[in-house]
DNA sequence: ATTTGATTTAAACGATCGTTTGAATTATAA
DNA sequence: TTATAATTCAAACGATCGTTTAAATCAAAT
């Protein structure tokens, strides 16, 4: 048990910090949820601030590259035509959702996690995911560019902006969207289901 | 200055919330931001989670009847028709917008609060929301219906979902926002230029 | 002017926070 | 086995948290 206190501390932290969000989450509430002693923190990453940041690495930086070989992929298939809409719209959609069927639920649990940090106040965590999304943004822009001719920038970078907060939104699960539905809770739904909802609605939105 | 020892509480805790979050900001803070004694709170609030409540509801219920007001105006403007589309989706999107250009610039620090708490993990916050909005949802949602007859209530469900994701991620001003447009910050837009973007994107992902 | 109630103030309460320390324990290798 | 490094542990550090208290100050009314 020893070896793998690390991750210990990683997987239970990524847990709290969904649930209760970043800031209300102690290190004594992690390691003791974890049953690791609380210095351990300090010794395997030096900092809770560096915890923080460690817990979305880990897999901020595989969902960014599937977003951007499934972009290559496309590129390649396509030769030097635009890419299809949808298509685009769906590389740059199902890595995040798709994480939330992957193997255990760890992954669920971390798109909760990441979609409501799109609108948490932190500076610091937002420099860390400014980062680590700046390669896929840097890929997509040109191409929703070239699928999309008719949009002046301003317009364009509007509706990226729209699709972003429609994608943190969803990754978030909030509560709150039970109220739409009047107490009648759509729970789980296949992944494949959302996405194609998703991306029915941002393709239009995107065209109108 | 003794009596407005109350609003000025409420007014600096909006804008520490906004800025540095709800769980991030200490009464300390906040009551020497404002120039109060620290006591000052739990003296008229009772407590910090009744001071937070306030914090919100000051705001949020001029704004749900902001709405419902269009939204009145609107059905008997328009008799037993369908409302169209698009009055329907600004009366929805405008009123939180609008508060971004009342007077002070206090709507605007409230309407940024209002969009990041939509994705904050604090249960008794979301319940909170979730009450004063319940009177909104209850009013417009039959009317979507009635406008997006198309649709079946799954769709519907989803769409719903996805427009208050957006509105939420606009109110919220993330500054993530700014990597999509590549440094190019593009700030203020006069409200009426957003919401006009805004409910042309909506309007064409519930129609899709 | 005096009394009554509302409000402000300084100080302290116990609890919890992230971090550090130095010794105890475990794993690794010579 | 012995030396060496890595890791875990209990305990404590100072700082800060929300809240409470009792006296001081202020306002309003008799």
């Amino acid at each position: 048990m020893a070896s793998g206190t690390k991750e210990r501390i990683l997987d239970t932290a990524e847990v709290l910090f969904a649930r209760f969000g970043i800031g209300s989450t102690s290190l004594r509430t992690i390691t003791h949820e974890a049953g690791v002693n609380l210095a351990s923190v300090n010794y395997h990453f030096g900092s809770r601030e560096e915890l923080v940041a460690q817990v979305f690495l880990r897999r901020l930086t595989p969902m960014n590259e599937a977003r951007l070989t499934s972009l290559r992929q496309m590129r390649e298939a396509s030769g030097d035509a635009p890419l299809p809409l949808d298509q685009l719209v769906r590389a740059f959609v199902e890595p995040p959702l798709a994480m939330s069927r992957a193997g255990d639920q760890s992954g669920a649990v971390f798109v909760r996690l990441l979609g409501r940090t799109y609108t948490e106040p932190a500076e610091s965590i937002h420099a860390l995911i400014r980062d680590t999304h700046q390669a896929v943004i840097d890929a997509f822009k040109p191409e929703f560019e070239r699928s999309l001719p008719s949009l002046s920038a301003d317009v364009l970078h509007w509706r990226l902006h729209f699709l972003v907060g429609v994608l943190a939104y969803v990754m978030a699960g909030s509560d709150i969207m039970s109220l739409i539905s009047s107490g009648h809770i759509h729970e789980p739904q296949s992944v494949a289901e959302l996405v194609a909802q998703l991306e029915a609605f941002l393709v239009a939105g995107l065209q109108a």
